[in-house]
RNA sequence: GAUUCAGUAGCUCAGCCGGUAGAGCACAUCCCUUUUAAGGAUGGGGUCCUGGGUUCGAAUCCCAGCUGAAUCACCA
């Protein structure tokens, strides 16, 4: 492994702190008795003195001589530590300021400071420290960022090594954490509101024999000891509703959900949603909760309830808008689609420029319809309601129109973030629905529903007329914190993963005859493993060896021509 | 999957009409007991993403690849 000069300066402070006999990662607790953020709103310059004892991470030093100040940042912000040598050493030599504080200790170390709380001539509230701790010594430097009046100095912005090492991305942006301690709010607001109505959160297997519930490619796995496939869940929506089947009057879970489908900024290949299943219950009352239970999580997680979304202002002010499929088609192209057959809906998608192909039935070339010429103008929340049968194959048919489901989708931001229905108990036509989506599945559509049987079986027992929502979590918290990237709301977003590079050992390097002072050369020059060595130019290898050997200035002794030779063969016999 | 852009020091970036690789912060050494994005002075640090090609000579031009981002396509 290489290291940068400033990390082997740090391996050797390592070493330096316990030739001091300070351990640089101790064992012990360290009491902690205030928090950077409490210790600077609760002060009062007329108060007596405060005592406290904090630790955190040193983001910053600015030594002056015999006196220093210290920016340590603990998990509520930031205090200043000032740091005088006369305090915190006790010896003659004064080697805990001299030689620890200043020569050993870097950015990123975590220390524990005791000491008392004061306000400088500048006026910052700072702790005056009369004891130092080492709490944990830093190999690696962190990228420096410096903030004044909110603006950042060098930010860490490259995405890839903010989402990779999110950790880092954490400790030096400011607002990385705000914006998933709001993700913890909206989980814990959500929960709160279906606990105070006596709804129970339940786990169902995220490992299915048959992935059900939405339609989507879904990741397949194998069990080995009853040697089948097994599906990671793409919906959990068939369990929530045994669960109906077997008496609960309302459960709910936080689902991580995996589609193996296209990775972009609104899609991750796991995801969060929450599912709701209430027992007694139609669509119209689920729309109710639905707009209360937002509203709720808005004035929670931002104490009102208007959010700003890029250059939008968006209301969650109880009532949403509420508007038909079918209206809002019609609104957007002025057609109406009411009682067309497939023919005619494959005609105005003609006609709008829409692409259909033949594997589309009814259902998807309305939603095609509606996805391309209506979704992205309802940036106020709006219930679309009342969906084309075909689309809908768990949910209830409406109660006027066969043709129709009692089903609605949220649209916020012109995307969608919540789905529900009148859940189809029907067990019959539940069958039958199934049936179509696998004539679907034959005539191409690779994203219609399996069927699965067990659940029809639960639905023969009967299920009581219920309503089911779903919402799309991260989709929620980005409207929460103003981010137009999934990735941004996710702690550790998926990626691909980072190159391994293997290397060989210098031993090995040595045993086809390279010397040891070479080898680091040899690496240097490109070929980290002697199999890399394998069928090289011996001519040019030596030339590249002695050239890094010159403008490097390493002073070493070339090789001879045989020499190099003789490594590539070693190599290519090995 | 397509197109475009990007990859240079630990971080943020300049250099890109080919000719010895630069700045700020960080780091090191020295001075300094109330500083605050940055105290002063001096100094060290690079596989210019990888591999080919053109050339006397490539960070720079060309081709291919890797990784990421944006836009579009596909998909809840």
């Amino acid at each position: 492994m290489e290291l940068s000069e400033q990390e082997q300066l740090r391996r050797e402070s390592l070493n330096g702190l316990r030739a001091l006999g300070i351990e640089p990662y101790p064992a012990a607790a360290y009491q902690v008795t205030a928090l950077s953020d409490n210790i600077k709103s609760t002060y009062q310059d007329d108060a007596p003195q405060r005592e406290v004892t904090i630790a955190g991470r040193i983001m910053s030093r600015r030594i002056m001589g015999k006196a220093s100040f210290v920016e340590l940042q603990d998990s509520a912000g930031r205090i200043q530590i000032y740091i005088t040598r006369d305090d915190i050493s006790t010896d003659e030599e004064k080697t805990m300021y001299n030689v620890v504080f200043k020569k050993l200790l870097d950015i990123g170390d975590f220390i524990g400071i005791k000491g008392y709380v004061f306000r400088t001539q500048m006026g910052e509230i700072s702790v005056h420290a009369q004891e130092l701790t080492v709490l944990s010594k830093s190999l690696r430097p962190l990228p420096i960022v410096k903030y004044k009046d909110g603006v950042a100095y060098d930010a860490f912005e490259d995405p890839e090594q903010r989402y990779r090492q999110r950790y880092v991305d954490l400790v030096v942006n400011d607002g990385v954490r705000d914006i998933f301690m709001k993700r913890t709010k909206v989980f814990n607001s959500m929960r709160n509101f279906f606990n105070e109505q006596g709804y129970v959160e339940v786990d169902t297997p995220v490992l299915q024999p048959i992935p059900g519930g939405a339609s989507a490619r879904p990741f397949i796995t194998h069990h080995n000891a009853l040697d089948i496939p097994l599906y990671l869940r793409i919906a959990n929506e068939l369990y929530l509703k045994r669960l109906i089947v077997g008496g609960f009057e309302g459960v709910y879970e936080f689902s991580r959900n995996f589609r193996n489908e296209g990775m972009d900024r609104t899609h991750n290949p796991e995801f969060t949603a929450m599912e709701i299943y209430v027992s007694y219950k139609d669509y119209n009352w689920m729309m109710d909760f639905t707009e209360a239970m937002i509203e709720k999580v808005c004035l929670d997680v931002n104490g009102t309830t208007e959010v700003k979304v890029g250059d939008k202002t968006i209301s969650f002010q109880r009532p949403f808008k509420r508007i038909t499929m079918i209206d809002a088609i019609k609104e957007h192209t002025g057609i109406d689609i009411n009682g067309m057959n497939e023919e005619q809906l494959r005609d105005v998608c003609k006609q709008l420029g829409i692409e259909a192909n033949d594997t589309m039935g009814k259902g998807k070339l309305i939603d095609e319809i509606f996805g391309e010429k209506c979704e992205g103008n309802y940036i106020q929340p709006t219930f679309i309601t009342d969906y084309p049968i075909e689309m809908s194959p768990l949910c209830k048919r409406h109660r006027n129109n066969p043709e129709l489901t009692e089903r609605f989708e949220l649209m916020v931001n012109g995307k969608e973030l919540a789905n529900a229905y009148s859940e189809l108990n029907d067990p019959i036509d539940q069958r039958a629905r199934f049936e179509e989506q696998l004539r679907l599945s034959e005539k191409g559509d690779d994203e219609a529903m399996f069927i699965d049987q067990d659940f029809l079986r639960a639905l023969e027992y009967g299920m009581p007329p219920t309503s089911g929502m779903g919402i799309g979590m991260d989709r929620l918290v980005m409207l929460m914190t103003n981010q137009v990237a999934i990735q941004e709301v996710l702690l550790f977003p998926q990626m691909r993963p980072e190159k391994v590079i293997r290397k060989d050992s210098a031993e090995t390097f040595m045993s086809v005859g390279i010397p040891e002072a070479w080898v680091e050369t040899v690496n240097k020059a490109g070929f980290v493993t002697v199999a890399s060595l394998k069928e090289q130019n011996p001519n040019k290898l030596h030339q590249d060896l002695c050239g890094l050997n010159k403008k490097l200035k390493l002073g070493l002794t070339n090789p001879t021509k045989d020499d190099v030779t003789l490594w590539v063969e070693n190599a290519n016999n090995r």
